[in-house]
DNA sequence: GATGAATGAGGTTTCATTCAT
DNA sequence: AATGAATGAAACCTCATTCAT
């Protein structure tokens, strides 16, 4: 895997990172300081969310919080962090199956995907659309998203035009986005997930059928 | 217009609501301070959005703020029901065209709508997904718009089930809540949009071709 | 006055500053607040000064004291405004009755300066060490008192050279800041403020006996 | 050297005193951490320096620090008795050699000694001036100074008045304390010592020839 | 009605110090 | 001895909201 496929490690704040514990006891606080983030964050959202709340959702105190994690920004960026190696490896095992799959088999993937990461699923999709300083690192995450699933696409349909498949990829990635909101509906998530995958697999089929006339109204085929 | 096509005004809660102003002088008053109400909200989010620049936007003083619009919350609810009307009027212009449209033109006009909605369009969107209190008093305009998209399917296609209908105006609001953000990207904002059109027509034209038979696995067709 | 002349206003950070009041009663506060401030600082010294035992020093809330001065930092360079505009008035004085004084007068005139801003002197000078991200700011308080009192060196010895003025002045004011140090003095203060005139009189004599010839080495006189 | 001689070892806080290394590698240790703790308080002052950022800086962790210095103040005060000694060698060599010299070489000796003890120098005399609890321990060095000061003062003019030496030495004191502000500045910083050096000389040549008139006004010589 | 001052709970963050390994 | 994790009081600062003028 080469550079360009690397959707993390975007350490690019001159802030002081997220520190890496050096003994077990560390490690098991970290791990339970991350899962109490996941949940306040979810539960709460960004802005509302507190630390002092996760702390202690964690069984830490405040001072063990900032020992590892020195900003909220920073746990947030951890968190993301933690989401994008699991969309990561996600995205890389249907890239490898990618050539041969029906568009159901894609459109379930990419919706499977975004099911199978549900620990940090709607906490991440949030924090994404956080809007402050970081911003920009976190589009970053969107744009690689973004560029993988379009390798994706045209691995599995080899005659989709590079800039059409990046624009079909926006597209498909907004609606992944709404998955998480399928699924935490009370009555029929499981129905509603089954209908974002048909709606991916419609798109995704015409898009392989029209690969690359991009600048004809869309209307026509 | 009857009780069931209001979409709006959900004052459940037990704190005034906004007061109507008295003169003309007021009425200015409350327009602009909606208007600042919408940047600041859109930049910064619900959140870390504060009252007194709100108010400083407007050019008016907090008290003249608080004159209107009693709490925070009452403010984004007042916006909530600006945005609502837009809406409303939108889907009902919609509900009236329906009969005998193509699966183009209800996938042109849900999108169309959201572009036109445009001064409010992320705000009410942010909003709408903001966690608080209100959260169930918000949560009735996405039920209500669901059943509104879901009417006018049916007007579109009338053999649609009335169960299949709604889940599939759920999914197609989901992809509607991300037309804001598509239509934001810097570069083909204009293609995105079209490729959100294509994408709902598709799944449109087939949930009219597949009318009720919900328990299948949509993969068949 | 020309321009040149100016001490103070070096509100150059970008940072908000201090807010005026614009009612009587807001006006009162500041007072009471920036005279609270003094004490505090010059108890504990700018680091270990609270901003909350200030406020309650003023008998008013925390919240108060931010709506006037935003910052520790705006509340020290307020001091430091209110301080500057003293000296300058004295040091103004000084300059306008330069010419004819006697080097005892002289001498007198500057200790005296200090001693009477005495409410916010040793406050003042501790602040103008204190070492912070302002340093550069407090640091033009420094150099334009070195230029003001080069000034008045040349008023009063019209033949000193220029450079060696600023030398001499440079050496002076440090020990103008040793002056609230010599009045805090338990034993002698009236005693030891009069040591200090008579180390500046005979230093700036021999400045003035000496004009220009700063290169020897100047015990050789 | 009799008890009379000793400036420092004022232990009289209940807290454990700095504790010795037993080992060649433990001197090691507190060397470094002493270095550490000179550089990290001449940057940020006794207050904003962090016991972290000073073990950090020796390469050492923060319980190895207090293995040593059991506080804060203990560090503080191991510093202040590191730098006492140096002055105190620099003032018992010029008090032994004080008979027979010029005021010139007097005023070059004090000065020079300030120059000398560059690597304390800045932290230790802000610690001396730093408001907080030790503050009268801290001003124990002041006045043993001024009592050295005054010492050879007499030893150097023996007509001189002891209370007369003693005041004299009290603002010689102040003077030698700009001694390291003055060798910071940019411009000049050798012809400003040498200004000092120039303004020490002319007054204890003048208090040597008024030696004990103390009651008069000082302007009439 | 309009204005701007007042309030204080609560949020993020720091850091001296202690303690288990 | 050495290390680094744990702790929590306390600091700075924000902001929704109230109220006197």
């Amino acid at each position: 895997m080469n550079n360009y496929m690397r959707i993390s490690s975007h350490k690019s704040t001159a802030a002081a990172p997220a520190r890496q514990p050096q003994r077990e006891r560390g490690r098991e606080r970290v791990a339970a300081l991350l899962d109490a983030a996941v949940h306040v964050f979810e539960e709460k959202g960004f802005d509302a969310a507190t630390m002092t709340e996760i702390a202690a959702r964690a069984h830490a105190s405040i001072g063990s919080l900032y020992q590892f994690f020195p900003s909220k920004e920073v746990l947030a960026q951890a968190l993301l962090d933690r989401y994008a190696a699991l969309i990561e490896a996600s995205l890389n095992d249907l890239l490898d199956r990618a050539h041969g799959l029906s568009a159901q088999d894609i459109a379930h993937g990419l919706v499977d995907m975004q099911v199978q990461a549900r620990a940090n699923r709607a906490v991440a999709l949030s924090l994404v659309d956080a809007r402050c300083d970081a911003a920009a690192v976190r589009g970053g995450i969107r744009d690689q998203m973004t560029a993988r699933i379009a390798h994706i696409l045209r691995a599995w349909a080899p005659g989709l035009d590079a800039a059409r498949a990046k624009t079909v990829a926006g597209v498909v990635l907004q609606v992944l986005k709404a998955v998480p909101h399928l699924a935490d509906e009370a009555h029929g998530a499981a129905q509603l997930l089954l209908e974002a995958e048909t709606m991916i697999r419609l798109y995704v089929e015409q898009a392989a059928a029209t690969p690359g006339l991009d600048k004809r109204s869309p209307g026509c085929a």
